[in-house]
RNA sequence: GCCGGGGUGGCGAAACUGGUCAUACGCGCCUGACUUAAAAUCAGGUGUCCCCGCGUGGGGCGUGAGGGUUCGAGUCCCUCCCCCGGCACCA
């Protein structure tokens, strides 16, 4: 007999499914009926910033094992790869080891491209994709032309969040503690000019229809805390002095009749007005410069003591009739609610701090069922049971009775109604950058701002030498690409030269998918409404609020445009955890990065894929410790020397009813089948098999060890489908990819019953 | 503070809707076989404490802490401790 011998072995298979094209899977003709058991399994797709690491070998086997499974299972199973290849990622890339990006992007799509084939993952690779190709990105031009065709994409001046080491504007999605998430400085915040998508239109869906995917619950519920959805009342405060009427936003309406000033964020327009010609003018308005200029980590930090200045002006509490002081202070956010407050010191605590500070009036005005109101000035907390108090007509009322009777109130005096309020903000995807999709739009004097027309895309991005990040796009110093007449009135005009945010390409890759070599447009509709919603999602929880929010959003809006029939793209989702190394995260930036070559070389793919599902649970972060791989690669070699032996001392025939190496047979054909395919589970059933073949190990002649030998084969071939495929030839059968999931005899799964 | 997840041998972890002996499977470690020797391989052992006649022996204690429900709890309930993740001057 001869060794197992991985790379013979594997380097056997390989070739065999890329000549048969194995896991290549055609689009149904348009005449067809529509299959009815198809499956879309998806994964994350990678950035070409180098090569893969451990997390992408979890990653990508995970999906494996479930494409195999589900094929095997009479699935039509859809498994497509490609590359986010645009964007921070890429660039960086290419900046840090020299060279232009598209030769480093390309170079390492090929290196990751070796890697995917050498661990022998069944891909569909006709479908391929990369976000930096001109037939790609001329189609996430077409989509942004209809998004801004449809007021989904906009241009404002806006406060944003400005990397000073990447250069560029960030999402808020892209700010993490204040920092930049790829390169960790400190963000600052400018006042730019900036494009927008229009992601808040959407904030009540994005939170409703979280209820109908099967997501993790902690993935749902960061969304549900990004999106931040509040109910409550805006109630108008009025300003005599300038007959203004200003909205505040409030969750607590109950809590009028204890409004004892008002507040202003220092952004907001009505302050300049607001002091024009006063004496308090000079103060003011120094004040919010000082404050405008500051840094965003600095102004949220909640230990600060807080600061204001007043204006001098008063506005009317609608309740009381009451003037009540207007200032302003940076504790109000002009990006949330109406950006002004009423300031209730008594029942909140920032209000309180503030009223402390500047000897603010405080006024008590819930109380708990039976206790005095107390004269003080004294902060009480919210209570699960609390009653108005010196609230004139609403005293009494239990508090959530007298929000509503006295928004009802305000609604009638046309000073007040419900409202709600999000967190959301609307996402930002200009980046001063060079590596992105441009922009498709011209700015003409006479016009103003030009779409450019479907047929003159794509703009294609052109091959530049000096693309470092500089402080303004790169593409704006390129007077040769940058001039062009307008596509309206033929006079001068001038290319965007901003790009887009990659999680642009990446929020319509798996539409893509679906059609990738569609030259009329981006994807068939009947070809995505067949396929979609992915079946299966797997990729890290670091995208939660960010591509699995931004993907949501394109969905829906797509779908609102005809494009497509579905409103959620993803129907269920899988977070793998991280794979860590000295304790932490593996990436390139820590330098504690553990790629796949060296170990597929040394122990052979099967056995790497093995390893990493056998580590623990797949949802759980796991240390990389490469010492346990050895009991991997020694459950192959007894695999090999006992399918081997099986091979040639035993026939198949008749079982004896109680015989109990195959009846542990069956037990295992029913765990992996029940692990894998209803509970999500892929460490267990490797271990399940690994009992099977101790046991095994034990008689290998007589038709019950050849039976359990062929279970063996047939449930480790998703995990280890190139010695499967070796041994399954060896047991005189063969093409062991294509052959049915094998099903247990429920007669001798029957356990022993106890008393 | 609010929300989500977790805590089991020396280590990674099993135990699925409360039920057969908690720790399967693997790593590591120990012993033995093979070998001049080592590696590899194979066989056996490995929670902890105690008892004896030393065996295919018997018993106590053990799943972050403390209570509870139950014939029976790692699993359910209550109180608490610790760790990880998200949100947070959001009105």
């Amino acid at each position: 007999m001869e060794h197992y011998q991985p790379e013979t072995v594997e380097g056997k298979w390989q070739r065999v499914w890329a000549d048969e094209r194995a896991f290549s899977t055609p689009n149904p003709a348009p005449s067809e009926q529509p299959l009815e058991r198809h499956f879309y399994m998806l994964e994350m797709l990678p950035y070409p910033s180098g090569e893969l690491h451990m997390g992408h070998v979890l990653n990508y086997t995970l999906g494996d094992v479930v494409t195999h499974f589900r094929r095997r299972n009479g699935w039509i199973v859809l498994r497509p790869m490609g590359y986010d290849s645009f964007g921070l990622p890429a660039e960086n890339a290419a900046i840090r080891e020299g060279g232009h990006p598209r030769q480093i992007t390309e170079r390492n799509i090929a290196n990751i491209r070796r890697q995917m084939r050498r661990l022998g993952w069944a891909i569909d690779w006709d479908r391929e994709l990369a976000a930096h190709e001109p037939e790609y990105y001329r189609w996430t031009q077409w989509l942004f032309l209809r998004l801004f065709e449809a007021g989904h994409a906009y241009r404002r001046e806006a406060p944003v969040n400005w990397c000073p080491n990447d250069q560029t504007v960030l999402a808020r999605e892209q700010v993490v503690d204040g920092r930049c998430n790829r390169c960790g400085a400190e963000v600052e915040a400018r006042q730019l000019e900036q494009w927008f998508f229009r992601i808040t239109a959407y904030a009540d869906e994005l939170l409703e229809d979280l209820g109908s995917i099967d997501w993790p619950e902690r993935t749902k519920a960061i969304q549900r805390n990004w999106i931040g959805r509040s109910e409550g009342a805006e109630v108008l405060f009025r300003l005599p002095d300038l007959d203004l009427d200003v909205p505040v936003f409030t969750t607590r309406a109950d809590t009028l009749f204890g409004a004892t000033f008002f507040v202003l964020a220092p952004e907001h327009p009505l302050v300049p007005r607001l002091v024009a010609g006063t004496e308090t003018e000079a103060e003011v308005l120094l004040y919010v410069r000082r404050n405008a200029a500051k840094a965003a980590a600095e102004r949220i930090d909640p230990d600060k003591e807080k600061t204001g200045v007043f204006t001098g002006r008063y506005a009317t509490n609608p309740a009381t009739g009451e003037p009540v002081p207007i200032w302003v202070a940076d504790y109000v956010l002009m990006e949330y609610g109406t950006g002004a407050i009423m300031a209730v010191p008594a029942h909140d605590e920032r209000d309180f701090a503030f009223a402390r500070r500047f000897g603010l009036p405080v006024r008590q005005v819930v109380a708990a069922p039976g206790a005095e109101a107390d004269e003080g000035s004294r902060y009480v907390p919210h209570a699960d049971e609390e009653v108005l108090v010196d609230s004139g007509r609403f005293s009494g009322l239990p508090a959530a009775d007298g929000r509503r009777a006295i928004v009802e109130w305000l609604r009638g005096e046309g000073s007040g109604a419900p409202a709600v309020s999000f967190r959301l903000r609307d996402w930002s995807f200009s980046r001063q950058r060079y590596w992105g999709c441009p922009i498709p739009i011209v700015y003409c004097e006479t016009c103003g701002m030009v779409p450019v027309p479907d047929a003159d895309l794509p703009v294609i991005l052109p091959e530049i030498e000096n693309y470092r990040p500089k402080g303004e796009p790169p593409l704006a110093s390129n007077e040769a690409w940058l001039n062009v007449p307008c596509p309206s009135c033929a006079g001068p005009g001038r290319r965007e030269a901003e790009t887009m945010d990659t999680f642009v390409d990446s929020s319509w890759y798996f539409l893509r998918y679906c059609d990738p070599h569609d030259e009329e447009k981006p994807f068939a509709r009947e070809l995505v409404d067949y396929w979609l919603p992915v079946s299966q999602y797997i990729g890290g929880i670091d995208h939660a609020t960010g591509h699995l929010l931004y993907s949501r959003f394109f969905v829906k809006a797509l779908n609102e445009l005809g494009l497509l029939g579905f409103r959620e793209p993803f129907a269920r989702l899988f977070h793998q955890g991280w794979v860590q190394f000295d304790g932490s995260k593996m990436s390139k930036s820590r330098g504690n990065v553990i790629g796949p070559d060296d170990l597929v070389r040394q122990y052979g793919a099967d056995a790497v894929r093995l390893y990493i599902l056998f580590m623990g649970p797949a949802d759980e972060d796991m240390e990389w410790n490469e010492g346990g791989i050895e009991g991997m690669v020694r459950f192959l070699r007894r695999l090999w020397r006992v399918v081997n032996e099986v091979a040639d001392a035993s026939e198949a025939g008749a079982i004896a009813a109680d015989d109990a190496l195959a009846r542990k047979a069956h037990e295992t054909i029913a765990k992996v089948t029940d692990d894998i395919g209803r509970r999500f589970q892929f460490n267990t059933p490797i271990a399940a098999i690994q009992e099977l073949v101790n046991e095994l190990g034990r008689t290998t002649n007589g038709p019950s060890a050849r039976f359990a030998a062929e279970a063996a084969v047939t449930l480790v071939q998703p995990y280890a489908p190139h010695v499967a495929e070796e041994l399954w030839e060896r047991l005189g059968r063969e093409r062991l990819w294509e052959q049915p999931w094998p099903v247990a005899d429920p007669a001798l799964l029957e356990r022993e019953s106890f008393e």
